[in-house]
DNA sequence: TCTGGGGTCCTAGGACCC
DNA sequence: TCTGGGGTCCTAGGACCC
């Protein structure tokens, strides 16, 4: 019988900000989203002041706890890297770990009951990695996604499991005591939406679902939330991916610092952007045949109407290359530019992958692949990598104002010399 | 004045085919 | 009065996740 395990950092970005700053223990932190927009992660000590997530920074920033709290931009660069020990920690301690997202990851606990019980091994692998990383996680234990994704909720509802929470088919009543008290928008697949049209059918809580008619369901919601029914009752449905899967679509969009009035400002900002989502391309090892653009001002503007717009061209030839990628985004953008708007964001989206960029060419096509394109594309990534130069597209600009804002920025601890932490002795 | 970014999967509907 | 049916492919949009 499988067993799964989440193992989940405690509020991740929270506490990889008070990892290299001591001075911080116990203190209340905050992080802010891109652009220092809205609050997407808090500490126990923020949660305690009634700081809510996703709220917008300006709304509360003059708020009378605003001297009590520590308020970071966000600092991808740390998460990774953090993101990176905790999962390795793991695997010294587990033979099989699924990255699921960031701060989260899926075990395969199968068998492992037979030499040690289940929550005995949750706890050792929650100190192990406190003591290695030095960040706290939560695990939660069962015998399938959904149900360890339910135990670690409740771990962390509940302060007597002291963030360990194993849900095994030998104990089937504390199963259906959590599952009574979770309630139905708390389950792993259920969001706003449903959980609200649930409701409505006086399904309220993980056990009345869990007990409800998979038919029923299926045929009034969708297969996704059949398959969540099946997994509350212990059927594994969703299977465990040891190997990342290849992604089926690249994005990179930003809001901007500053509004964006100028069409040359907004080509900038794509071609940056182009840049960066070839480079992720490159990196899937994947060539795309289809490269989008949209553009849009703010919807929260008043006095203003709102406008957003998508292009895009499909190609005849797969492509990783730069220069083709900004050629299409700059193509697009002519079609639904219009001047007099202010923009707020913008995204270059690339789709249609395949593993190489050689297509049957017919006789006559007019279309030739780039020469030499591989090579140069990976002199390039080559030299950005290394960390001894950069090289960059003539359209990429340098230094506007439209950059994101990122006022309140921790220092890059792990993955810069320049930041590495200092420790003094008195 | 100020509201994240990056993904996944599923479904419905239209175009087109025989 | 009559106006098939079934299949595939594609796209847009909606739901969800963190």
């Amino acid at each position: 019988m499988p067993m799964f395990g989440l193992a989940d950092v405690n509020s991740f970005y929270a506490s990889c900000e008070a990892l290299f700053r001591p001075d911080l223990r116990g203190k209340s932190i905050v992080v802010l989203s891109n652009n220092d927009g809205c609050v997407i992660a808090r500490n126990a000590g923020a949660k305690a002041l009634g700081i809510k997530m996703g709220v917008p920074w300006f709304q509360i920033k003059n708020h009378s706890y605003r001297e009590k709290v520590h308020v970071f931009s966000s600092n991808y660069a740390l998460y990774h890297s953090l993101s990176q020990r905790v999962m390795i920690a793991l695997e010294e301690i587990t033979p099989r770990v699924e990255q699921y997202s960031i701060d989260e990851m899926f075990l395969d606990l199968t068998g492992i009951d037979s030499c040690e019980d289940f929550e005995h091994f949750g706890r050792r692998l929650r100190e192990h990695v406190l003591n290695t990383v030095g960040l706290p996680i939560g695990v939660g234990i069962g015998q399938t996604k959904t149900l360890a994704k339910s135990a670690q909720w409740a771990s962390k509802e509940w302060k007597q499991f002291h963030g360990v929470l194993a849900l095994t088919p030998d104990n089937p009543k504390r199963t259906t005591t959590l599952l009574e008290n979770q309630p139905v928008e708390e389950i792993w697949g259920v969001g706003r939406k449903i959980g609200k049209r649930l409701n409505l059918m006086g399904i309220k809580n993980a056990l009345q679902l869990a007990q409800s008619n998979p038919r029923f369901v299926r045929d009034n919601f969708s297969v996704v939330l059949e398959r969540t029914v099946r997994e509350l009752n212990g059927e594994s449905c969703i299977p465990f991916e040891e190997l990342p899967s290849s992604k089926q679509q690249i994005i990179c969009s930003r809001s901007f610092g500053e509004r964006i009035t100028s069409k040359e400002a907004m080509r900038q900002a794509l071609c940056q952007y182009a840049v960066r989502a070839a480079e992720k391309l490159r990196g899937e090892h994947q060539f795309c045949r289809h490269i989008g653009i949209f553009i849009r001002t703010s919807p929260h503007a008043v006095n203003e109407v709102y406008y957003g717009n998508s292009a895009g061209e499909k190609l005849v030839l797969p492509t990783h290359d730069t220069r083709d990628i900004i050629e299409v985004v700059m193509r697009s953008l002519e079609r639904i530019w219009l001047d007099g708007r202010r923009y707020m964001k913008a995204g270059v989206a690339l789709d249609d992958f395949t593993p190489n960029g050689v297509t049957q060419l017919s006789l006559f096509d007019e279309h030739k692949p780039r020469e030499k394109s591989a090579q140069l594309m990976n002199a390039l990534d080559g030299i950005n990598q290394s960390g001894l130069g950069d090289v960059w597209f003539a359209g990429q600009g340098v230094n506007t104002a439209w950059k994101m804002k990122r006022e309140m920025l921790s220092p890059a601890w792990t993955t810069c010399w320049n930041d590495i932490p200092i420790a003094r002795i008195k």
